[in-house]
Order: C-alpha cells, then structure tokens, then sequence
DNA sequence: CCTCTCTAGTTGTCTGACAACTTTGCGCAT
DNA sequence: ATGCGCAAAGTTGTCAGACAACTAGAGAGG
C-alpha cells in the first residue's frame, strides 16, 4: 500500500483509500472471513487521520465488502464489485460526469433488453387480473398524453413497473427498477412536444399495447418479442443503433486479430 | 426524523442513521440536487457526534445516494435502490444471515436464468476464437476434474466468465460476475465427491458442451436454450424447482383472490 | 487440562480544533 | 439602483485525544 495520490477536487483521502483497499482485496483475492489490517495500522500506512480510515472503511462497508465488529476488527465480506452492482459512466451520478460515451449508454440499453424482454416472458406466464388492471391503468394514462399531447414518462415508467411486478419475482423487480429508473430520462424526449409531433410517442404507445396484448394474452414468447420490439425502438428513438444487438460487427473485427 | 432505534448487536448508530436518511430520501422523493440538513443540524436531530453523522454519511456516498462538496453542502444524488443494486438476502454477506429463504434463493436463480441465457444467445453471435480458445480451455480443467473426481468451481466459474466476455459488453460482464460469483458456492456441492458420484458433474459438464457446442456454431437461440437448460439443471441439483419458472402456480393461487 | 480473570487490543462514539471551500451579506463606487 | 469586491459566516474535510464497549489472548490456579 504505497503513497495516497492527493484527492482532486471532487474527491476525498477517504474516498481515494477506500478504492486503494477495495483494489487490494481484489487483487490479493482476499476470501471473506480474512481480517484487514487495524484501524491504528492503516492510519500509519496511510499517513491519515482515524476519522479518515474510518469513512473509507464506512464506505466498503456499505458496499458490502466489508464488515467490522467492536473489539474484533474488520473483515472481507466479499469481493468488490460482488455484494453490490452499479452501472459505470451510464449510470452514475458522477458530479463531474460529462454525458456518458454512447457506448456505454448502448452497453446498458442492451442489459435493459435482455432484462425486459426476460421480464415480459415471465410476467405474461405469471400476470394476474390485478397486474393487466395496473397495466391497463398506465396505458389510459399514456392514451390519453397523447390525445393531448402531454407528458407521461412516470406512466410510461409505472407500465413497466406493472410488468416487473407481474413476474412475482422481487429480486427481477428491484433490478428493473435500478435499471430503469436510471434511464428514465430516456423516456423523457418520448413524452416531448417534438416526441409527440414526431410520431415517437404514438410508436412507444403502440409497442406498449403489444406487450400488454401478448401479457394478458398468456403468450410468454410473443411478450417477449414485443418487449425486445419495444427496447429496440427505443434505442431507435434515442439515436442509437440497436442493429448492433444482432449484428456479427464485433466477431468480425475481433476476428481478423486472429488470421 | 424521530428517534434513532437503538443499534442491535451487529448494528451501529451510523448504520441506524443511513437507513433513516435513506428512508426519507425514499418517502420524500427528494429530486438529485436536494440540498440535506447539515452536518450540524443532523446532529442536533439524532442526538449524536458528528463522526457518527460523517461515517452514515460515507454510506450514502459508497451507495451512490449523496453527494458532498467542501463549504457547500450534501446533496442527493440518486434515490436509494437506483444507483446500487444489492441482492437481499440470498447475496447479502449479512453477519447474523441464516440460510436464506430458499424462496430468495429461487428467486436470485431466475434472475441468473434471465441474465444468463441472454449472454449465451449475444455469446453466440459475438464470439471470437480466443473467446472459444477460453471456452475449451475452462472445459478441458472440467473433464480433467471429472476423470479424477477432483474439485472444478474454478473452472466452472470460468467457463461462465468466459461467455459472459464472449458478449463484448462491460455491464454485463461485470453483472455476470456480481451474479454469478454470488453463488460460487452453489457449485460446490457439483463437485463434490457425492457430486461426482451421484453424476451431477457429468450432467452439469454435458450442459457446459452443449452451452459451448451452441456458442461456437454461433447458434444464438440453441445457445439461449442451452443456456436456460443449465440453469434449470444447476437449480434442480440444489434442490429448487425449477418448474416453477415455467408454471402458472402464482398466476393460479393470486387469481384466486380475484373470483 | 480446563476455567476464570485480567490485560491488552480493537472498534464505536464523543468532543474540540483548525483547514479549506462556498455562500451570503454589506459597503462602496458608478 | 446596480454591480463588484471583500469579509464574515457557514459548510465539509481532516486531525487529535479521550473514553466506552467489546473481544481476544495469556497466565494463573484448581
């Protein structure tokens, strides 16, 4: 554990030691149960402060990475980036964040899809007249957004929330609901006067009445295949090239690494 | 924000007071770039040190919920749940954690089934020879541990690291890995020496051959199948059942409710 | 060899201080 | 009346020392 590089402005010793100490778990590949070094030792390694060594260590623990206990010490609870999952760039609510790089951006529209599309299959096996009710309570309200040429993105998140929930699966839910949430503002130039006026919302509309149709419909595989529908022309609406999910672009420019 | 309930054996004011400030950021559906109470006013309504304030503080940071800046103040970043996701139970290093409910664990398997076929089928059609390379490579460790009867998690996890790579997506990768690593240990019992003997690694390795057979003749939906057969397999030889991913037991007994 | 007690070590919490940064308000000039 | 600059007040970041509460280990005695 060499020296701290200094925190620039948006950061902190306490967050530049916590990192150093998630790294140093993760490259020593420390098992959980195996102590880390004391608060007093860490302090001189680190040439910082015991409030510091003790936010640092707060954060690890809220990661799940760490657990201490009074008089014993601090331990490895699992690996960084093993007891909790964030989205990099797309996702994070970085202070210095520029827009994130589209890649990344398509990277978690992708999982989106796969997650959805997952989603709509088990909900269309699992939907109870309770669920198409609040599915259909969504749609009225994004039927009549576009009559009047309204905002709907909170109906147009709830439509999905209702799906989520109709796969009775509540791990599938809360993930749908870190996903999606993160990329509620993608909905947002949707639901727009120029969303309306472009057809893009009347288009959303219709793909989210074809998930519904197949849902209640009980049919897993055409639910499936509207929700893929729906995140492609999404991504569409976005700007980005959701051709890229189906396309070989990637093998074939990998490949020619290896004549 | 009333009283702080007092922390139970394994738990602490700072941890009492994150989950209050993170509660009524929840409740109170705070916008990011709320300004919170300060320092010193959270101190005056908890009734505790500003240490105690500063570590509950530095959870909500690592979460991905608040957001400080010298002389100005902390700030919402993120509502709590949408800028982590945490698995309960089934994946939460939680010190007192019995068992978890196998229900949660059933649950935290379909969300594998869901994530894991989906990287199979981009697998497929996305691979490359030192993916394949890769592949075989985790394979040839299995059957080597399969003539000797000896331990493959490792190879095992490996083999899955590999297909997950295979997608040529980060996120998913790294949700792969947060997924998948969670439950490194319910591979175990596969290579087990009643494992081998009981022909549950056999059976897991035929389902590795054939994930792989399908990825390499860049067969996305044999791939996909493949996939979903080898999480139902892994789920049966734990003792879940599977069957309940594809049944209408919920959909049945909640419409029940709804005569 | 086992049990009990004591000591040393560890984390949890408190208090006070000061540095560094930001915000706000006031005074002065135009 | 408005704008600018400066100072004061307020905020977070870090430090240091203290003490409580808990745990682990060692030693002594039975």
């Amino acid at each position: 554990m060499g020296a701290i590089e200094r925190p620039q402005h948006t950061d902190r010793l306490s967050d530049a030691i916590a990192r150093r100490l998630e790294l140093w778990i993760s490259e020593q590949k420390l098992e959980p149960g195996t102590q880390l070094p004391t608060e007093k030792v860490l302090c001189e390694r680190f040439g910082v402060s015991r409030a510091v060594i003790r936010e640092a260590i707060a954060r690890l623990k809220a990661d799940g990475c760490v657990r201490t206990r009074q008089g014993s010490g601090a331990f490895v609870a699992a690996l960084p980036g093993h007891a909790s999952f964030r989205l990099t760039a797309a996702g994070d609510p970085g202070p210095q964040a520029d827009e994130p790089p589209q890649r990344e951006v398509f990277e978690v529209f992708e999982l989106r899809y796969l997650i959805e599309s997952g989603a709509a299959e088990l909900a269309a096996q699992r939907r109870t007249e309770a669920d198409l009710m609040r599915m259909r309570a969504a749609l009225a309200l994004m039927d009549q957004a576009l009559a009047s040429g309204a905002d709907a993105v909170m109906a147009d998140d709830e439509f999905h929330v209702a799906v989520a929930a109709a796969t009775r699966n509540p791990q599938l839910e809360r993930l749908q609901a870190f996903m999606g949430r993160q990329l509620s503002e993608s909905r947002a130039p949707t639901w727009s006067a120029p969303g309306h006026r472009s057809g893009r919302a009347r288009q959303a509309q219709l793909e989210h009445q074809q998930i519904y149709a197949a849902i209640a419909a009980g049919d897993a595989e055409a639910a499936r295949d509207a929700a893929a529908t729906h995140l492609i022309g999404a991504a569409s609406r976005l700007g980005l090239d959701p051709m890229h999910w189906r396309a070989t672009e990637f093998r074939r420019r990998d490949d020619e690494h290896h004549p």
